[in-house]
DNA sequence: AAACAGGCCTAAA
DNA sequence: TTTAGGCCTGTT
């Protein structure tokens, strides 16, 4: 099924910069997960997939015309090179419990170590539900002292106290109040979940590389805020331009 | 061996 | 309101 052009949608930086962790290149311009695959043919992206195309315009924020936001990152001079550099890199709309549990795995460990441990909790089929990974051992994930928070968060979606589908009507703020009071869920995985789950695109996860990156090339008084109702965009471009530039 | 990795929690000022 | 130390585990 034709999806996007290339130049709308790059599949390599959408999905590696950072912000979904069950893609895998599965070949020369090709990425798969679970039932789904996605590659570009002569500057055109396909998807093969059992759910219908109208899922993936929506999966990948097809509706939306980022360059027409674009121009309000621009009060800081230095979001040019971002925005050029990152071009491409769609905000997809994940499933909000998915992005909410794979981003408490996310603290404090690497990328192909969150990759690891989420697959391992989806054994190769979809991503578990809240009941589904209550009735789970996770032992075999490693996953620490995130384990507790991960059952944590399962319990209140699963007994409803909890409800994501909600959150995303509701406004920004209402949402982070609501996540944060989850154990283990603070001001950067709440705002990862809030932008990728819930898609909040005013949300600005801030964590060490974009510290980094916010301390060096912009000034003193940056506020995400006068980045305007797409902020969380123009954090995916400062995040992916700082990661990819980096020399490690 | 020791430090660190896409944080969070708690205790203490 | 901000800061330090501890936390599971795997990798360098």
């Amino acid at each position: 099924m034709y999806l996007a052009d290339a130049k709308i949608l790059n599949i390599e930086k959408t999905f590696e910069c950072g912000q979904c962790f069950r893609w895998n290149a599965g070949g020369k311009g090709i990425y798969r997960t679970y039932n789904a695959e996605v590659y570009e043919e002569n500057g055109k992206v396909y998807v093969e997939s059992d759910k219908p195309l109208s899922f993936w315009e929506d999966y990948f924020d097809l509706d939306e015309d980022y360059g027409a936001h674009e121009k309000e990152f621009f009060v800081y001079p230095y979001m040019k090179e971002c925005t050029e550099f990152g071009r491409g890199i769609r905000i997809l709309r994940q499933d909000p419990f998915e992005a909410l549990i794979s981003f408490i795995i996310s603290q404090c460990n690497n990328i192909p170590r969150i990759k690891g441990i989420v697959e391992t909790l989806c054994e190769g089929g979809p991503f578990p539900t809240a009941e589904e990974i209550l009735n789970k051992d996770l032992t075999p994930l490693h996953a620490g002292y995130r384990v507790p928070y991960i059952m944590n968060a399962a319990g209140e979606v699963a007994d409803g106290s909890l409800n994501l589908d909600k959150l995303k009507t509701c406004s920004y703020e209402e949402a982070k109040r609501r996540l944060l009071v989850i154990q283990g869920v603070g001001e950067k995985v709440a705002n990862c979940a809030i932008l990728y789950g819930l898609h909040h695109m005013e949300a600005f996860p801030i964590d060490v590389w974009m510290k980094r990156a916010l301390k060096e090339n912009f000034p003193e008084d940056f506020d995400a805020k006068k980045l305007g109702p797409f902020a969380g965009l123009a954090q995916q471009y400062i995040f992916y331009y700082a990661r990819q530039t980096a020399d490690d």
